[in-house]
DNA sequence: CCACATTCCCCCACTTTTCCCCACGAATCA
DNA sequence: TGATTCGTGGGGAAAAGTGGGGGAATGTGG
């Protein structure tokens, strides 16, 4: 399932519950997993923050692209800089430990305020991390039936 | 009738109430089977869930294409952002088991409400699970008589 | 340069979930 | 009335997620 089927891109999709430990790891859904590299190497990512409260991974080649055009921009203005500091700034990158966790770090764990419980929601190139109740709020039906109205024209 | 005609279209149609088992396993109607995929192979499908409180299952292919658009619109804007979280973030991709069911993960069963009794619904291109009360809402006379006169000059 | 504390990552053990298989009963059709 | 199809239920192996012990690495303060 999803994993195989020869064309079937390896995009990110649906929703997982699960647990940060004591020490500040959570296991990566194994679904997610197979999108994140090729066969069984290193599946490197990059991690950090997104203005919505949550966090955001990206696997490391994805990364790698946007970092490729952010320094190729012709000039560099203070909201660029801005968004530096932000995107650049957060960010951590690392691999899976050997039983598929992620160790997230103390200034990202607070800065989603994740607890224990936490959803990973798939979002075709990358993935968020997310509280629970920042999750409902953002998703919340009344939110999206506007959205939905307004995009409907696109597709 | 409907089936092997000729020209006509695979499109799902019709109601059909099946249960959802101990495990979350729910059969697909034979007739969705037979308009899901090319013969006897794969039979591989998504499903995802609607504002309106319901699921829709869509097969593989016709998904893919609507994954297709939302891929080649600019990835940054909130408003796509959003409707991804609710589209791609719920989404669960999977193929029938040998007995023609499917597996609905808890947070999708969560969602529609969906307790032993469940409602399937054919829509053209993709097919619906319902929950028993809320699809008797959805459809109501008095709500369907108004949406029918606005549709009334469509067709 | 050396203790010491802290962080991180490996390994192991346990629980829960998922999936594959077989079997039964009702309905349909010949 | 026998045979086939379709929906339903459950057993059991495999996989995935969770938690904790302990050693290596890192960093800090004397």
């Amino acid at each position: 399932m999803g994993k195989s089927g020869g064309m079937w891109m390896a995009f990110f999709r649906g929703r997982y519950l699960h647990s940060l430990d004591a020490k500040g790891r959570v296991a990566i859904p194994q679904r997610f997993r197979e999108s994140l590299g090729g066969g069984d190497e290193a599946l490197r990512l990059v991690m950090t923050v997104d203005p919505e409260g949550c966090l955001v991974v990206y696997p490391e080649a994805v990364w790698q692209e946007l970092e490729g055009k952010w320094h190729s921009l012709p000039q560099m203005n203070d909201e660029l800089k801005t968004y530096l500091r932000f995107m650049v700034g957060w960010a951590s990158d690392g691999a899976l430990d050997r039983q598929g966790r992620i160790l997230v770090p103390p200034p990202l764990r607070e800065y989603a305020g994740l607890e224990h419980d936490v959803w990973f929601v798939g979002v075709l190139q990358n993935f968020e991390i997310w509280n629970g109740d920042r999750l409902e709020k953002a998703t919340g039906r009344d939110r999206v039936r506007s959205v939905t109205q307004k995009l409907s024209g696109l597709f």
